[in-house]
Order: structure tokens, then C-alpha cells, then sequence
DNA sequence: GCCCTCTTGTTCGAT
DNA sequence: ACAAGAGGGC
């Protein structure tokens, strides 16, 4: 094969590797990618292995659809047997085959976050425990965790019997676990132990599996939990042709049960591995990745190892200190507009951030410039009420026993059917053991409920049967058409005439033609697997593709991404690492690996800020630079002072831009020039230490603070905080 | 049942 | 800073 080529002799190892389980340690920017397909595509080309016997798990949707495409270009051949994609749709895939071995039903519904709290919150209120004290996000958060361990809720409750606390969490989850199968409904942790679960109870399901995958392929084995695990092994248990790709110096998702001892302990499990290490990186410039090498090698628990590249030197790291997130955002958006001048493309480009409320200062300064940007993990096209709400409608039609939903939309649109009616319809569902919709359909024999809620539950049940009737007959995209105008849905929004019932049509129009997309790449799929596949959704995978745009992104969602110009921004000791891992060493060097990952996404050109000031919550306080900056050796950052000043007169308050690299305006230089609000009001003359004299335009209360803006003779307006401004009066 | 005000949590990361 | 939820008054 001609592209053997163009592989290095590890690459070249792992492509051509025979049988047996195959342990990849691939560095950032390896070209592990580039292994995986070729080797998948050497074994259906030279091994004339079948591409339905071949499975291969990637970490988003979008990159098991590049991967695929790829290998059919390689081939020139028809990879539609492949089995590729993440961890949940395969699961799904097999689920929506024999989950009723398992005691579920075909059609059941997958529960997001929100579902997941409406039903944590439902268990909470009928255990009579203590909102305050069992918080639904630690409440879920324990469950998700015991559920990535495959504990189940007795084991749970029997290990801490003695634990009242611990216990009551033990009864929850069993609850929560009964309610999910009472309206036959998986969350996504159950989409994996599910698996697992079906393939112990049922020989001949994974006996069909371990036949049919002869080649088992993971990518990002490091950020695998568990279940995860469980479940490779299970699928692995005839022909051992496993090959995991990953790098411990990556695991960033310990928070959500991600097990790096799967990776450690990987040739202990799987016997006769052979390991191949890829240490040679192809992606970046000798500086960024020497920067990437001295902050990962601060990790204690850690095998030493590190990468090395051919690329040229490349320019030195720009470390930037800018004042607050604002003059952060303008810092990024100039650079970004002298680059394109320089000739790089918008699509080049990337902005890294720690959390994803930080995205919205550069959303600000890019939209005033006219720099087009996607935000990814921003959309929230399908958080949408009204999305939400047709979503909950059919989801009831493919599954009438997932109460969650119906609960949702049995009075949305308004049909008089009131919150008394639907806890006594509720009630009778519990005692009798049945679902809230087979209540409903046996409505007239029920005692206790007004004539007039009956007939308007009469004409709900009739209605969705009617539209249960017509899924089974109706194309996707004609019948969820034919569900908004049926349900009233449009009518309503149509009548309202507010700009924003408006924009909410416009959006069940968008849902439409995603259905129409669907249809088009899944002319076979069901309404289940388009419910499915919306919801598997990654943020990556949901980001619109903008033509010329530049990506702004969290740096988890970056993973396995890369771009010639990298923006990481926000590097605050408290910030990044966040405040909340500094407590635990191991928290911490989690963080480290993060940064790590951020650095390692730059190919060409690396710009790092940080601010002096930071609002979080609406509270602004003052900052340090990241310990990771400390990190980097002085001979690599660029050191050059950059002094310009920028003034925008679109926008009067926020237009002043300070790239200045001053040191002042910590608490301790300023406490002896500190002012007295008493003393200022507007037009007052002050004078500043550094930009000399002017006037105060505006005073603005701040908590137990003032914000001042003062306009300088010399450098325009400036906003300051007045406790901490070194400005004196002058009298 | 609905509207208003006040309080509270949120934002660490995500399938 | 801002949204969602609680609680009170109509």
C-alpha cells in the first residue's frame, strides 16, 4: 500500500500489527489518527477483513463520521458496515435491538440532564427528604458516579447501612433507577451499563457481538470509565484483536468517572499486549511543544515521557497581562484582525477558555468588529423550550410510559387540563403500577375528576393516538410537521405575535429541516433514531459549521482538535487551575493535563493571557498569573512589551483599550492614594498616578464599592473601581 | 391561577 | 450579572 509510505516506523508498526490486543501510546498530535485509519483500512484491504466485523469507538459523532469518510476515500470502497461511533450510539445501536431481553421496551426514551433532574426531584419529593440536603446535582452526581462503577443502588445501600445519609442517597438512586424503568427510559449512563447488563443476562447477544467484532477499536482510551471498560472486555472475549489508543498525559475527565488505571493497567488485562509508543509530534512547532513538555513534567503521578518534533522552531509563546476580561477580549480581537492582515484565515484561529461563561467577553468584542465566530457548546439550539416541548411530544409517541414527558406537555399548549387533575391522574398511576397515559386512556371510568377535564383528556388521548397512528405511516420530517400544527403548537405561537413567539417558530421550523437533514442521511431511520441521534449529540458535533469563522471553545471540548493559532486565555491561578482543585493534588495535576491538552492544540502560534481582574458572579476581584505560566521557562516566552492604545468610538465606556504591561493597581500600591467616595461626585477633577489628570463622568454603586468613570486628558475614559483607583483629588 | 418581588444558586468540565 | 424558584398578595 502506497501510504505505508508516509509513516514513520512506530506508525508503520501499529498499521501493519497482526492479532492480538494492541496498546498505542500516542503523544499529542501524533498522527494517531492517521494509524487509525490506515490500519483499519489495511485490515479490510489487505486482510480482506469484512467492514461489518470491524468496530471502532471515537470520542465525538463528528469524528467517527471524518474517520469513516477517510477510510472509504483510502478504500475507495463502501465502509457502511463499519461500525463506528461513540460509546453511547453504539450502545444505542444495540440497545434498540434486544433491550426487551432486559426487561425494557424498544422504543424506550433517552433522559438528558434536565429529565435526569425532573426525576431526581420527583424521588426527592416522595421520600419526604430535604431539598436543602439532598441537592439534585450531588444527589446525581452520586449516582452517575456509582453507576460508572457498575454499584448498583442495594450494594450501595448495604455497604452504608450505618450512614443515614449515605443510605437515603442508596434509596434514591434504587428509585430513580425504578422510575426510569417505569417509563421505560434510560439516562446516558445507562446507555453503557445497560449494555453491559444485557450482554450478562443474555449468552446469545454477545455471543453474536464477539463474533461479529473480529477488531475492536477505542480512541481516547484514557478518558474511558468503568462501564466503559466492562464493556470492551465483554465484546472482546473471543477474538482479542483489541486496540486502544490513548495518552495518560490527556485523561481530563476524571471528574465523571474516567479511569486512567483502564490505560495503566491495560497489559495486566489483556494478555500478550504489544505496546507501541508514538512520541514523534507532526502538529507543532518546536517552542509550543517545549512549552507543553515543561508544564505536563511538573505532574508527579506521571510516567516520564516526552514528545519530540522535526517542525521548525517556530515563534516564542506571547504571554500577555491585560486588566480585565474586557481589555482580554479587545487584546484578542485586535490580534485576531492583525493576523488576517498577515494572511492567516479566520479558521485558523481558536479561543481556549476554562469555563464556558468566560466565552462571552470575546463574543461581545468579536461581534463588534464583525469577526465571525461559532461558538461551540453555546448553542443551545436544542435546550429550547419549544424544541424541548415537540422533543417531549414525540418521545411520548414512540414511548406513552415515559411520564416525564407527558407530564411536560399534557397542558402545553393549554387545554384546561390544571396541576389537581394531573396529581390525582398521577396518584391512580402509582397504585395501580401503570403510566400516567394508560390512566388517561381509561379516563371516563375514573371517579373524582370534573366532566370538564375529562373531555379535555378525551381529546388529548384521541389526539395522540391519532398521531401515534400516523408515525407508523408518516415520513420524519412530514410527520413532526404534522405534529406541531396538530398539537396547536404553531396556532399558539402564530397568535401570540411577540417577537419572541416569533423567533420560537422560526426555531420548530429549524427543527424541522434538521429532520429533513435526517431523512436525507438516514433514509432507513426510525423517529427512534432520530430521537437518538439528537440526543448523542456532542457539543462538537452540534456546532454550526461557519464559513471563515473562528472557534470558541472550552478546552475540554477542544480535545483532539487542533488549529495554527491558539488563543488560551483566562490563565488565573483560581481560574485556571480552577479554585476548586487546588485543594487536591490530584485535582490539580488534572488541571495540569488540561493546560497541557490546550498547549498541545497550537500548531503554529500560541498567545496566553491573563487578567489582573476578574468578574465572576457579578463580583470582581483581583488575580494571579497561573501557576502553569510559571511553569513555562523564560527563554521561550516573548518577552517584547507591546505599548498601544486603541480607541473604538462605537462603544463610549468599554472603548479604551490598555495593552500596557504595567504593574499597577494591586491593593497594596494603591492603599495610600486611596480616596473617599464622599468626596467625589461627577465633575470632580482627580489625578491618576499613571494616565495624569482628568474628570469623573459617572459614579456607579458596586456592592459596598463605586465604579467611577473618569474621562483622562490624555488617555480618554477609563473605568476604575474607586477603592482600589490610585487617584488623588484634586482640590 | 397569576403576577410581582425577593432570594438563591449559578459557572468547572459533558455524553 | 442573571435566571429560576419561592413566597406573598391579589
Amino acid at each position: 500500500m502506497d501510504y505505508l509510505k508516509g509513516l514513520n516506523e512506530r506508525q508503520r508498526e501499529a498499521v501493519l500489527h497482526g492479532e492480538g490486543p494492541l496498546l498505542i501510546l500516542a503523544g499529542a498530535g501524533s498522527g494517531k489518527t492517521r494509524v487509525l485509519t490506515y490500519r483499519i483500512a489495511h485490515l479490510i484491504e489487505e486482510r480482506g477483513i469484512f467492514p461489518g466485523n470491524i468496530l471502532a469507538i471515537t470520542f465525538t459523532n463528528k469524528a467517527a463520521n471524518e474517520m469513516k469518510e477517510r477510510i472509504g476515500r483510502l478504500l475507495d470502497g463502501d465502509v457502511d458496515n463499519l461500525w463506528m461511533g461513540t460509546f453511547h450510539s453504539v450502545c444505542v445501536r444495540i440497545l434498540r435491538r434486544d433491550i426487551d431481553k432486559i426487561g425494557y421496551e424498544r422504543g424506550f426514551s433517552i433522559y438528558d440532564r434536565d429529565d435526569q433532574v425532573t426525576l431526581i426531584k420527583e424521588c426527592i419529593n416522595e421520600m419526604n427528604l430535604d431539598r436543602d440536603y439532598y441537592r439534585e446535582s450531588s444527589v446525581l452526581g452520586t449516582i452517575s458516579h456509582l453507576k460508572d462503577k457498575l454499584i448498583a443502588p442495594d450494594t450501595y445501600i448495604n455497604e452504608n447501612y450505618s450512614n443515614l445519609y449515605a443510605r437515603n442517597l442508596g434509596k434514591l438512586y434504587a428509585l430513580y433507577q425504578k422510575k426510569l424503568k417505569q417509563y421505560n427510559a434510560l439516562d446516558f449512563d445507562d446507555l453503557i451499563i445497560k449494555t453491559v447488563e444485557l450482554f450478562r443476562s443474555a449468552p446469545e447477544v454477545i455471543d453474536y457481538y464477539q463474533r461479529k467484532f473480529q477488531y475492536i477499536f477505542v480512541d481516547e482510551f484514557q478518558d474511558t470509565n468503568k462501564s466503559q471498560y466492562e464493556l470492551i472486555r465483554a465484546l472482546t472475549g473471543k477474538y482479542k484483536n483489541i486496540c486502544v489508543v490513548g495518552d495518560p498525559d490527556q485523561s481530563i475527565y476524571g471528574w465523571r468517572g474516567a479511569d486512567i488505571t483502564n490505560i495503566l493497567n491495560f497489559e495486566k488485562d489483556f494478555k500478550d499486549t504489544t505496546t507501541i509508543l508514538l512520541e514523534q509530534n507532526y502538529r507543532s512547532t518546536k517552542n509550543i511543544l517545549n512549552v507543553a513538555n515543561h508544564i505536563i513534567k511538573n505532574n508527579m503521578e506521571r510516567k516520564d515521557k516526552e514528545l519530540w518534533t522535526d517542525n521548525e522552531e517556530g515563534n516564542q509563546v506571547i504571554v500577555e497581562k491585560l486588566l480585565d476580561d474586557k481589555v482580554e477580549a479587545e487584546f484578542v480581537a485586535n490580534k485576531i484582525e492583525e493576523l488576517v492582515d498577515e494572511g492567516y484565515s479566520l479558521n485558523d484561529m481558536a479561543i481556549l477558555y476554562r469555563t464556558n461563561a468566560q466565552s462571552r467577553s470575546f463574543e461581545d468584542a468579536l461581534r463588534r468588529r464583525n469577526i465571525n465566530y461559532k461558538l461551540v457548546g453555546g448553542v443551545k439550539f436544542y435546550d429550547r423550550k419549544e424544541i424541548k416541548d415537540i422533543v417531549a411530544y414525540l418521545r411520548l409517541i414512540q414511548n406513552p410510559s415515559d411520564d416525564i414527558s407527558l407530564k411536560r406537555i399534557i397542558n402545553v399548549p393549554r387545554r384546561g387540563i390544571g396541576k389537581s387533575t394531573l396529581e390525582k391522574i398521577e396518584k391512580m398511576a402509582q397504585e395501580k403500577d401503570e403510566s400516567m397515559y394508560s390512566v388517561l386512556m381509561e379516563i371516563s371510568h375514573i371517579k373524582g375528576i370534573s366532566t370538564r377535564a375529562k373531555n379535555s383528556i378525551s381529546a388529548f388521548v384521541e389526539m395522540m393516538s391519532n398521531l401515534m397512528a400516523m408515525s407508523e405511516i408518516m415520513s420524519i420530517d412530514d410527520f413532526i410537521n404534522h405534529v406541531v400544527h396538530k398539537i396547536g403548537y404553531m396556532e399558539e405561537l402564530e397568535k401570540e405575535g411577540t417577537i419572541e413567539a416569533q423567533s420560537r417558530l422560526e426555531n420548530i421550523k429549524e427543527f424541522i429541516s434538521v429532520a429533513v437533514d435526517f431523512v436525507v442521511d438516514n433514509p432507513e431511520g426510525s423517529l427512534e433514531d432520530f430521537l437518538s441521534s439528537i440526543s448523542l449529540l456532542s457539543d462538537v458535533d452540534k456546532t454550526e459549521d461557519i464559513e471563515n469563522s473562528v472557534t470558541m471553545l472550552t478546552v475540554h471540548s477542544a480535545k483532539g482538535l487542533e488549529f495554527p493559532v491558539v488563543f488560551l486565555v483566562g490563565m488565573e491561578e483560581g481560574l485556571f487551575p480552577i479554585a476548586r482543585a487546588l485543594e487536591k493534588d490530584s485535582d490539580l495535576e488534572e488541571e495540569r493535563r488540561l493546560c497541557y491538552v490546550a498547549v498541545t492544540r497550537a500548531e503554529e502560534l500560541l498567545y496566553i493571557t491573563y487578567t489582573q481582574m476578574r468578574t465572576i458572579y457579578g463580583r470582581t476581584s483581583y488575580s494571579q498569573p497561573s501557576r502553569f505560566i510559571e511553569e513555562i521557562p523564560e527563554e521561550l516566552i516573548d518577552s517584547s512589551t507591546v505599548h498601544r492604545r486603541k480607541v473604538d468610538l462605537r462603544s463610549p465606556f468599554i472603548n479604551v483599550v490598555d495593552y500596557t504591561r504595567d504593574e499597577g493597581l494591586k491593593p497594596k500600591d494603591t492603599a495610600s492614594t486611596k480616596v473617599d467616595g464622599g468626596d467625589m461626585d461627577v465633575g470632580t477633577k482627580v489625578s491618576h498616578k499613571k494616565w495624569g489628570q482628568g474628570t469623573v463622568v459617572q459614579m456607579k454603586d458596586k456592592g459596598n464599592d463605586k465604579e467611577i468613570v473618569i474621562a483622562f486628558d490624555t488617555v480618554g475614559l477609563k473605568r476604575l473601581l474607586l477603592s482600589l483607583a490610585p487617584i488623588e483629588i484634586i482640590k
